[in-house]
DNA sequence: CATCAATCCTTGAATGTTCAATATTTTCGA
DNA sequence: TCGAAAATATTGAACATTCAAGGATTGATG
């Protein structure tokens, strides 16, 4: 139950001091580094989660296969970082994984608190058929917005993650 | 089909073609446009994050009060578009933010199925003291990162939502 | 103008994520 | 070598998000 409070009489008369440009701008958020990089994100995540959908795989669970198909085994921490999730949510994804049998835990030889992750083979056969749409998704942008732009645009992201980490 | 079945005998020995370029080239993870924005957006809202922590509130209900702060009724339907939720959750998001007093909402007298967002005066002074907060890591990160490599990566992601969506 | 379709928002159930706590193993200093 | 501290992964409970369905209102069409 909301009651009208009092939206109308919206003072436009106030029309504080003409705007100092210098001490405190007030962008709107579409000016915003995070929102840019939110909303771009978003989009494309989209787009690449429709693809993977012909093969019913979260992209969370491309990255894992992808980061898993070098054959070495990864401890839920490295792997964590590598895919850009946290610890208890990856801990959760990968169980689901392991009853798709799409990966294997191993416990660590040389330190038995790790745990090392694996691909199954059959974890490398849809991965294979993953890069395909993933690449198809990479070329389409490519095509779209541009070659020299998207090289550029990933290099300027590399360097401020490099920046900002 | 490769077998590696089973994780130590990395069987090297394989090595299949040299790797034809052109048609299946596989790059790493890292190397893929959805791949840095994810990476990129993570860190930069992380940041934000630990900003906005000193007035307790999630960037989304930043970007909410900051569409919000022109003063207009934005709907719903808008209102989840501009700040990049889909609508349930923004309905959920609202209920808790009405319980705070942040935002209220109001029928849409013109058309009855809508509902119309406004910030209350509580809402918009906790506006100001948010955006001094986004200004600053916007600072921060055109001071590290450079003011050319900043408005240069906000250009190219511009056009790159114009031209994904 | 009556009805059927479309639009808009919300809800409930299922699902997923996160935080804090726990168990296990390793490391390291006394 | 012993014990405390650190590192690693998992779990359970709290919380948030999503999907599908629903109710209300409006628009369009015959």
């Amino acid at each position: 139950m909301q009651q009208a409070q009092h939206p109308i009489h919206s003072n436009r008369t106030i029309k504080s001091q003409p705007v100092a440009k210098s001490p405190s701008r007030n962008p709107p958020i579409t000016e915003h580094l995070a929102y840019l990089l939110a909303q771009a994100n978003r989009e494309i995540n989209r787009q690449l989660e429709a693809r993977l959908r012909d093969e019913g795989v979260p992209v969370e669970q491309w990255r894992i296969l992808k980061v898993l198909s070098d054959g070495k085994g990864h401890s839920m921490g490295d792997l964590a970082d590598e895919v850009l999730l946290n610890h208890p949510t990856l801990t959760k994804m990968i169980d689901r994984m392991v009853s798709d049998s799409l990966v294997y835990r191993v416990q660590d030889p040389d330190d038995r608190r790790k745990v090392l992750m694996y691909s199954s083979e059959r974890g490398k056969a849809l991965t294979q058929r993953l890069n395909a749409l993933a690449l198809s998704q990479e070329a389409h942008i490519a095509e779209s917005y541009g070659d020299k732009a998207t090289a550029e645009l990933k290099r300027l992201l590399e360097s401020l993650i490099d920046t900002a980490t």
